[in-house]
DNA sequence: TCAGAATATGTAAGCGCTTACATCTTGCCG
DNA sequence: CGGCAAGATGTAAGCGCTTACATATTCTGA
């Protein structure tokens, strides 16, 4: 007979009150639960009756803590603002899904210390394998993920001989085979909106594909335009609005991501520039926002779903065990719409 | 003298790790951390050097466990898709994070099965508090949330006399004021994109206050154009085509939310109708979106923030044991943008 | 019919933490 | 200088669950 606990509990229903209900001991109540056929059909029926009469729901503090396993990944992005991380995580959600685990994200707002605790937090909730976006961050961040041996992948960025697993795209290779195609046609004064470079490595690496693009072109990269400002919509037309304040004007704006852009092809209107006739501009990501913007935006496809979840995989095969893979390295091409073209003729009114 | 465990610990390090570092108890350590004023100076220093070199971080389900409280709350929202609901949880977590509590949120895809799946999760993970979407769910999904004795909060939609608290406005007096300046325009044949309205009670809403302007106006709304397509631009626009080979045409397209609206917009471009010489087009929800398209969108102004403000603030009572408030209403204006105008004259070429 | 294998269920020991309570210091006052 | 309040720290009992192990119970074949 089951232990016959006096039924008076005023809070939550826990496991003992489904079993005194059901009339069987809790390790079967967590059995009938966790591994079904361990347990007689009758059994069974009478305690899943019993969880639905009471509404019981498992406690997953006490479940993680008996069973050590949580069954939870996370993933540390740096906004959830804008979409440029959207596609990625929820090719990676669905994929850990699909192997029974769940996945808990934070954000870190692009600062590091933010992040760091933010890392804490996600393993403190039992996080057993992390995603975090691009190498920067604090050495403590990194020492903390080692002393807790958690098995942790670096997306969004990959880099030649980089010391930890990535999977990514390598951002300066892309940036700078825009940067050619936005030279080759004709352009010579360029500008550069980026996001702020310092603990953002894709940023860095951005501006540095332009700038080798610009230097194999034969032209002066200290002469590029630089525009520094967080990613959104508002700064990036502001950043624009100073560009076309410059003399001579620059004839192509390269943008760090298709936010920014999204927020330089806006201002363009409202100050009655053309783009692409008199000034193109360029983005990076093509998150969905770049094809319905007016114009369409020429940007940097990144695959994002193929990288979530090759992400994944690869997470759960470290957790299982595996060696550290090496980095894995996507391809990220470029999405040609509307918005870039020569530049006017004569160099412009610059 | 603190007990000495054997220092062979495999895992990650816990509490009596940090304990026999620092050469004090686990419940020393647990107040140097949880209550550090009652704890020695020197003693706290120990405890906070040996969390460091260990690299210890709690554990949140033990923590939980022990404490009985989690100061967490969670968060059902129909899809992180879109921007939707973006800014208003961003309100709502940004006003938990004050008061010291942490949202979790999870998507339930708009389908009651999986909400209540989600809803499930989150208690199992110790949300202490909910905060829904709407307030159509299955009957076994309220049962649960009852058993379990949480407080939750329907958002992003107030109902004269709803039997639960709840927080938003007027989905249908909003969409029947923006409905009363089309047809104020001149407007006569009109047509409505919008989601699926079964399990979508503000859709629902919505459509009812499409229908009561055009009653109150004289016009009969069974002769509304109706498609029905789940939120997505793709899907938005594959709509508008679709309304655009009506004979009559409609005038004025009315989109459930601004991600149809976009899509709408969109494909007018790729049609080659004037928007709004030809048809307008209007959206609801003010997304950032709204603001930046082409051209920009007239739609329904949500005062997301204050909603996400005050939904969080109401929960938080809640949890404190304040009785269920009675449902609080805000104001859903319109945004005047460049989507509306008036019919073309003579009704265009329908 | 019965031993022994196979299957179903119960018992009880923690998982890592918090906290009521007990114990030990310290400081202060008469 | 004793005694006691106040403060600092230790002890140990669980929180709700899983799971190794022990204990029925049923089934099989000779």
């Amino acid at each position: 007979m089951p232990p016959d606990r006096t039924d008076t509990a005023p809070g939550a229903p826990t496991l003992s009150d489904v079993a005194a209900r059901a009339g069987v001991s809790t390790a079967t109540v967590s059995r009938a639960l966790n591994a079904p056929s361990q347990v007689t059909q009758a059994t069974r029926d009478r305690v899943m009756q019993a969880v639905r009469d009471l509404g019981y729901a498992p406690n997953f503090g006490a479940r993680a803590l008996a069973a050590r396993r949580t069954n939870t990944f996370g993933a540390v992005i740096p906004t959830m603002d804008n979409a440029i991380f959207a596609r990625g995580l929820q090719a990676f959600q669905d994929t850990l899904r699909e192997h029974g685990v769940t996945l808990l994200v934070a954000s870190s707002s692009y600062k590091p210390e933010q992040e760091e605790d933010q890392i804490r937090t996600l393993i403190t909730r039992g996080a057993e394998a992390l995603l975090l976006i691009g190498h920067d961050r604090t050495a403590a961040a990194y020492a903390l993920l080692d002393r807790q041996h958690i098995p942790y992948l670096v997306a969004w960025a990959w880099d030649e001989g980089a010391p930890r697993p990535c999977v990514g795209f390598d951002n300066r290779a892309a940036m700078q085979a825009l940067t050619a195609e936005v030279i080759a046609l004709g352009h010579r004064r360029l500008a550069l909106i980026t996001a702020d470079r310092a603990g953002n490595d894709r940023a860095r690496a951005r501006f540095e594909g332009v700038c080798a693009a610009m230097t194999a072109a034969g032209l002066d990269a200290r002469a590029l335009l630089v525009e520094e400002t967080p990613y959104s919509i508002a700064n990036g037309a502001a950043a624009f609005a100073r560009l076309m304040d410059a003399h001579p004007r620059p004839t192509a704006v390269l943008c760090g991501n298709d936010v920014l852009a999204a927020g330089a092809v806006t201002q363009a209107r409202a100050l009655g520039i053309d783009v692409p006739g008199d000034v193109s501009v360029t983005g990076f990501d093509d998150i969905e926002l770049a094809a319905i913007l007016t114009p369409a935006l020429t940007t940097v496809h990144v695959p994002h779903c193929e990288m979530g979840r090759r992400a994944a995989q690869m997470l759960l095969d470290m957790r299982a065990g595996a060696a550290p893979p090496p980095g894995l390295r996507l391809d990220a091409g470029i999405a040609w719409r509307a918005s870039l073209g020569p530049p006017p003729v004569a160099g412009g009114p610059g």
